[in-house]
DNA sequence: TACGCGTTGACACTCAGTGCCAGTGAGGGC
DNA sequence: GCCCTCACTGGCACTGAGTGTCAACGCGTA
């Protein structure tokens, strides 16, 4: 989760918030440079040169270029499965996604000003893209295996969680879409809300065993 | 679309049957290859040794060594958007894109032994996976685009269209998951049968204006 | 035969990503 | 104070992906 590098935490040793430190310049020089001129025109040599590290550091921090971009989007989502893990069991599976699926939304809408231009780079870049939802799959995996637990299905490869997964994260994805597209103008929360109205009933739907 | 290499239609031109021979003896090394050692551990330049032509040829046909395995399987769906149109118009949501996500399936369906091969190792190599659902964002693009069009909605992007065609893919992943863990065992096209009961719900859904 | 056109192979080049090693500085034990 | 450990770093060399360029070859046509 980026935090912007001003919250020093005293807890943390001094490694740790070098380490951090490291971390938020390279992924401020890139998210400055790639913002501004595209993806595939930017070099590592270039993020590097503008954060002051070296490039065999680069790669001690992020494991490819498109992984600086995407890390900031798919850390998001990282809780996703304990997010779940938490809702109480009685609740339907509709309302229990949903609450697990809004956190990274409502993160991405407080930090609105950097996480939109983040997600707008990404959608518009398909090499990030392509990124961005080979993480997602893990979401989806991380997802199904916890909802198949929570039913009581055996813990193999039944249709029903994987389904109700991808469900709640192409809602998740139309969002962020439709949020990116309207340039922030419309709050995410309340576009999930709307589209798990619409998903609601097959999430719940007894055809799902 | 994959045809084996000896299917050589009459009409076709000279170049156009050279061109089609080299592709398939690419395509073919590089399964051939790919399948055995897995993704990583092989080299462009072994695949093109083994096909015989040279590396800079490879990059004539396939736009990275990702895209090699990935076409197979994503020239099947490029033709989605074209069968929804072809759905009549008073038909419900669930059953037009139930029909135009069964086409790639079935294909996949008759052509089992080489492409549950395929689609198990996109499904297992995170850089295939990742490449392939770039793709799939645009067959979901394209079908939003298609499903807006059907309902007369202003092309703009709605919030509705985009969630159904997303929704309508998670039930084809999800499939395509399950048929892949089960070796082939089950018919790909009656999972996707039962995962369109699950979400046809949703995709009729009033809720969706 | 001569010309145009598309395909090919060879070469050189950029850039992403990795392995290796030596230098450095902070922290801890003596 | 001194030394030892350990994590981090930069530099270097290397592999492999992907691209631009050009000369050569083969086919169809005038």
């Amino acid at each position: 989760m980026y935090d912007d590098g001003v919250n020093h935490r005293p807890e943390m040793t001094l490694a740790e918030r070098k380490r951090r430190l490291v971390s938020d310049e390279l992924t401020e020089s890139a998210l400055q440079l790639l913002a501004l001129r595209g993806f595939d025109a930017v070099t590592i040599d270039e993020i590097v040169a503008t954060a002051g590290v070296s490039r065999r550091t680069f790669f001690r921090y992020f494991a490819s270029k498109e992984d600086v971009v995407v890390r900031f989007l798919a850390d998001m989502g990282a809780g996703m499965r304990a997010d779940l893990a938490e809702r109480p069991v009685g609740e339907p599976p509709s309302v229990a996604l949903l609450h697990a699926v809004r956190v990274p939304l409502a993160t991405c809408a407080a930090h609105s000003e950097r996480a939109l231009r983040v997600v707008q780079l990404i959608l518009r870049t398909p090499a990030l893209l392509g990124r961005f939802l080979e993480r997602q799959a893990q979401w989806r995996d991380d997802l199904a295996r916890e909802l198949a637990h929570r039913l009581g299905l055996g813990h193999e490869s039944a249709l029903y969680p994987r389904l109700a997964a991808g469900t709640a994260l192409a809602a998740f994805d139309a969002t962020l879409q439709r949020w990116s597209d309207a340039d922030g103008a419309e709050d995410p929360v309340a576009l999930l809300d709307r589209a798990f109205a619409v998903i609601a009933p097959a999430l719940d739907s007894p055809e799902g065993r």
